[in-house]
DNA sequence: AATGAATGAGGATTCATTCAT
DNA sequence: GATGAATGAATCCTCATTCAT
């Protein structure tokens, strides 16, 4: 009998590494050796599993993506109304494995990857639209139609926080981060029309 | 006779193309060769130049950073109230030759760029910078303390609204764009605290 | 009770396999693992058995020519006279197993094949002096000193008219292939000299 | 003014290095890096100026497709009649440039790789229908309707002596293998039908 | 000023082959 | 007997950059 079983572990290591290797030169100009080596395997390992570099990239946007759903639906459990259910949303996109330095970067380049690769935008795509229902789902609520216009202010914040967090120095600080959306929200919230 | 005053033509026409070259792939895996034959030149001749790809790439950004800064000192003289030159601070962001397809997709790429390019880095935050000051130093005079966090919240809220953009198919909105960011304005300028 | 006897249905996979996929790319450049594939097995296994790739080759040359052979001889038990034996032995280069479309692009192949690797260019002539000699055999009988000539005339036909079918669309046409040479072999008996 | 018409120097350079490469290898498994060693300049100038390896190939093709039309129009035009029109094609396939080695080599890896490059397919039937035409365009003349059939038979002995030639160890001998397809032209001009 | 010529360095990808189980 | 795992060694091709003219 073979031995067996290496495939997930392997193409999980990748995708570690993938993230990690954007994340550390801010850049999708990372070879697939550079890769492959971090992952503690050769470049020819990793095409075996995944085929294509653009295949790990996108494995990796996957990954962060899933990582993010992860994060944001753990939150909702907890949250109970409508108001809290939305600061929920805001601080599950600034805690936990997200707003990690390396993930920030991955993220700015997966932006520029979708502007190339049609799955990497569907990703994206599929990603904001999540949000988006999410938001407006919990902002109706609160304050009717004006929900679907203040859904995108809010992810439009989200987003530019996140680009220039990729400018900064030093460790991200997913508190303030938070603080400054949720200010955003709360100001929705109370607007008296 | 020599041809004399070619370079700031050359060096106009390479820079065009540049801005161009990345709006187009949406990436900066644009070679020089890519970008010397829509300025219609040979590559040797860029490099002649410019001395490298990087500095080309440079030059493309303080064009767009200066295009940038000359359509927001072109709408300030026009306004009058700090509320007015809010306004226009905001609504030049998205009019002019700022947001158009070519331009915001070259403006994603210069984050990336700035990841790896110290220069890069350096420039934007200029830009960052000035857009704070700008925005503070008229919403001071209208909320007092409240005015740092929310010039932030605003230049977040227009970068989100620009790599947003990078995604969607079709010509940018301008004036849809401006809209989101206002509204969120008239509620920091509205919030009674 | 481990599997026993496996080694000559599977090297017959193989060889069976390796044609195929010889015939149908139109060249050596195969991968083991189609061949492989094709032969319902992994390559790992082919290497266990032939130790190499250019083994596989070999194999599936010798059962080639093993097809070939059995052919010819088996045409020549139905003749009785010299004549019919030329007619046979031209025949059978046209007929049965041989003629086949994947046969062709093969053996077009092991000429090639043959420039590099000593042991197919053994091959290969001992089936041209097999072929030799059998037409001499009989030409000998009915033309006398130009039977070596003729012989050798005749060899040049057939390896020619396979070439050239390699180069063709459609499926091969043995009987028109045979006649040709068959005419060929006629005008040499009839020569008046 | 720039370094210039180094072009077709070099492109000439490459086409004879491949086909000389071909020959010594007797197959199309050389490299790039091989073939521009040869011809004295880096594989990247080889690329830079035919584009890609299979684009050599066809240019080696052309090149030697090239000369064997310039030899058998030349032996065309000192001869006179019919007869001697046709002896002077067949003689040409194996005189001057053609018989060469090497080129012998190259030819029988052109089959291979018209089986996959359609264009090198389409090269080897113009010179397949142009022999034809040359071959049967005198026959007609002499021996009527069996002119087809005539020339088919040569041009299948023509291939059939190079590629046994291929087989062979030592200087290809142009004078014995035109004199055993002159004498199957002679046979069938001489047949009594 | 301008460019064709030229290349070194590198990168994705492939593949025959070996190994552990 | 059988195979998934694993890799070293290639190979094609690209590209920023330099140079001679």
């Amino acid at each position: 009998m073979p031995k067996v079983g290496m495939e997930p572990i392997r193409k999980e290591a990748l995708v570690r590494a993938t993230i990690h290797e954007i994340g550390r030169t801010g850049s999708l100009d990372v070879t697939v050796s550079q890769i492959a080596k971090r992952a503690g395997m050769s470049s020819a390992l990793a095409h075996h599993y995944f085929g294509s570099k653009e295949q790990i990239f996108l494995a990796a946007m996957r990954h962060i993506l899933s990582l993010y759903g992860a994060e944001v639906r753990g939150a909702l459990v907890m949250a109970a109304s409508p108001r809290d259910r939305l600061r929920a949303v805001v601080q599950a996109n600034f805690s936990g494995l997200n707003f990690r330095r390396e993930v920030i970067g991955a993220w700015l380049n997966f932006y520029v990857l979708a502007q190339t690769v049609p799955e990497a935008k569907r990703l994206l795509n599929v990603y904001q639209r999540r949000l988006q229902t999410n938001l407006v789902h919990d902002l109706r609520k609160l304050i009717g139609p004006r929900a679907e216009a203040a859904a995108r202010g809010l992810a439009a914040m989200i987003d530019g926080v996140y680009i220039r967090q990729a400018l900064r120095t030093g460790a991200p600080d997913g508190a303030e981060a938070a603080a400054m959306v949720l200010d955003y929200l709360t100001l929705e919230l109370e607007a008296q029309r």
